[in-house]
RNA sequence: GGCUGGAUGGCAGAGUGGUCAUGCAGCGGACUGCAACUCCGCGUACGCCGGUUCGAUUCCGACUCCAGCCUCCA
């Protein structure tokens, strides 16, 4: 079974071949931890959840390593701001992203590193850079010298002289040129700092990602994921600096995966531009799920619109879905022998074409209606559960996602049993309309009932 | 201005050189005391102009428009 992933460095679908098959190295960008993070967040780390829940499938040792840049002007501004400790304050912010992620129904990656553990790593980096040419010192900064590449712009598809063209980068006289960036600056002594051949300083922006990946996974490493916003300038300096720092390097990362923006009423949501949606507010207002199955509706390389619309179509999906394992709660799956050959399986090896996969999954469950052979139920049940594994999804048991948990205000389980009782006194009595003014009740308390062969069940509505 | 990627039916969103995406919404029907769930059936589509081809939504070229990046950003 062949995995294919779209490479930003070559601008193809390729073939995913790891340099070694039992030991594949996944780096994703994680967040900058001076805010909660928006919906937009949210949907590359599904993303990347998905690439490395799929990788897990295919190969038995997947090193998955997702970020947590704890160090930052932004950080540090904030925080002021607030009048807290920057430590403090960053660590804040780490413990809410990881609880966002749990509630997205993402695994928990094999490392998260943190910049502010990879100082000595960041200084060595840095010390070798200057040694083998492509950084200077001016200034008690330390900058990466562009010039000093010969193919810098690779990853972004773009050259020195274009960029320059149109150029909006921070003009400092300690810069060679305009385009080199900051790989230390200087702190001041209410700034954190550490001690370095430069002077007590901090990091700039992109040097922690190449450390830490240098350090955990290596000097090329198999994937490298994040948003397309980070293409450039993020991982063409995290790209020059991984090359740079080695002796014949191989590459710093052969596929580059990146995914596409969320957007708002078509333009891109975003911190600058303040659209932008938490998404804790999100994962408070609706399960975690149908946050998720949202995300992953459109393709990820396509920009995909946050909507209320969306949401009310995934509910509609997940509730399908999950009514097919209400439906045959008594029938144990009969789970497929070779998952990698299901056809959503084969959609998602395909560059993560997740619309396919879920209309896989929709094909899937149109049979299981149909049919009333058992054997056959079972197999099908088997087939959307290991799909839904995959994708993260269908983890919750089909009773508590019907049911949920009523919220404040909202009727208990047992006055719901009651009304369906009285109820069904009424029908008995053929008292018809007292039957539907309490089905009207029910339904106006935000539940809904339906009437079984089995007797009547209920659920919440979202 | 440069570099990416797009433009598909009311909406969301795949895909393909010549029979079907799929879902949501809508309509008709079955089931139901009536509903809900489920099932059956229906409709509307490939931005614009050329070219290649027996045939293009799909390939090529021009154009228009949209989004992203070129500053912090997933």
């Amino acid at each position: 079974m062949t995995l294919y992933l779209y490479n930003t460095l070559s601008g193809k679908k390729e073939v995913f071949e790891p340099q070694d098959p039992n030991r594949v190295t996944f780096y994703a960008c994680g967040p900058t931890v001076y805010n909660y993070v928006h919906v937009g967040n949210g949907r590359s780390a599904v993303v990347f959840d998905l690439l490395n829940r799929l990788l897990q499938k295919l190969y038995p040792n997947v090193i998955f390593a997702r970020n947590i840049t704890d160090v930052d002007d932004k950080i540090n501004a904030s925080a002021k701001e607030e009048g807290v400790d920057i430590k403090q304050y960053a660590e804040r912010f780490t413990e809410a992203y990881a609880d966002d992620m749990q509630r997205l129904g993402n695994q928990v990656p094999t490392l998260q590193p943190k910049a502010t553990e990879h100082i000595p790593q960041i200084i060595d980096i840095i010390q070798r850079l200057i040694e083998r040419g492509h950084a200077y010192e001016s200034e008690g900064h330390v900058l990466f010298a562009v010039e000093s590449m010969d193919d810098y712009g690779r990853l972004s598809h773009r050259n020195l002289d274009d960029m320059l063209a149109g150029a909006r980068v921070e003009v400092a006289d300690y810069k060679r040129n305009p385009m080199d960036f900051v790989l230390w600056k200087p702190s001041s002594d209410d700034l954190p700092g550490w001690d370095s051949p430069w002077g007590r300083g901090r990091p700039g922006w992109h040097i922690e990602c190449t450390a830490m990946i240098m350090h955990h996974l290596g000097e090329t490493i198999d994937i490298h994921g994040g948003g397309s916003d980070l293409v450039f300038p993020h991982h063409e300096n995290e790209m020059a600096q991984g090359k740079c720092c080695v002796p014949d390097s191989h590459g710093y990362a052969r596929y580059w995966v990146h995914n596409a923006m969320l957007d708002v009423e078509g333009e891109k949501m975003s911190k600058s531009l303040g659209n932008f949606t938490l998404l804790r507010d999100v994962l408070d207002a609706f399960p975690g799920e149908l946050v998720r199955l949202a995300l992953l509706s459109a393709h990820y390389r396509s920009n995909l619109n946050w909507s209320e619309q969306l949401i009310h179509q995934s509910r509609q999906t997940l509730d399908r879905l999950y009514t097919v394992l209400r439906d045959s709660e008594d029938l144990e799956p009969d789970m497929p022998a070779d998952l990698l050959s299901l056809e959503a399986i084969q959609a998602l090896l395909d560059d993560l074409n997740t619309p396919k996969a879920l209309a896989a999954l929709h094909e899937a469950s149109g049979r299981f209606f149909k049919t009333e052979d058992k054997a056959e139920r079972a197999r099908i049940k088997g087939e959307i559960i290991s799909v839904c594994g995959v994708l993260g999804l269908l983890q919750e048991d089909p009773e508590s996602w019907f049911k949920g948990d009523g919220g404040e205000g909202g009727l208990t389980e047992d006055e719901i049993e009651a009304l369906i009782q009285a109820r069904q006194d009424a029908k008995k009595a053929k008292d018809f309309a007292r039957a539907d003014a309490i089905r009207d009740e029910l339904k106006e308390k935000g539940v809904v009932i339906q009437d079984t062969r089995e007797g009547t069940r209920w659920s919440r509505e979202g």
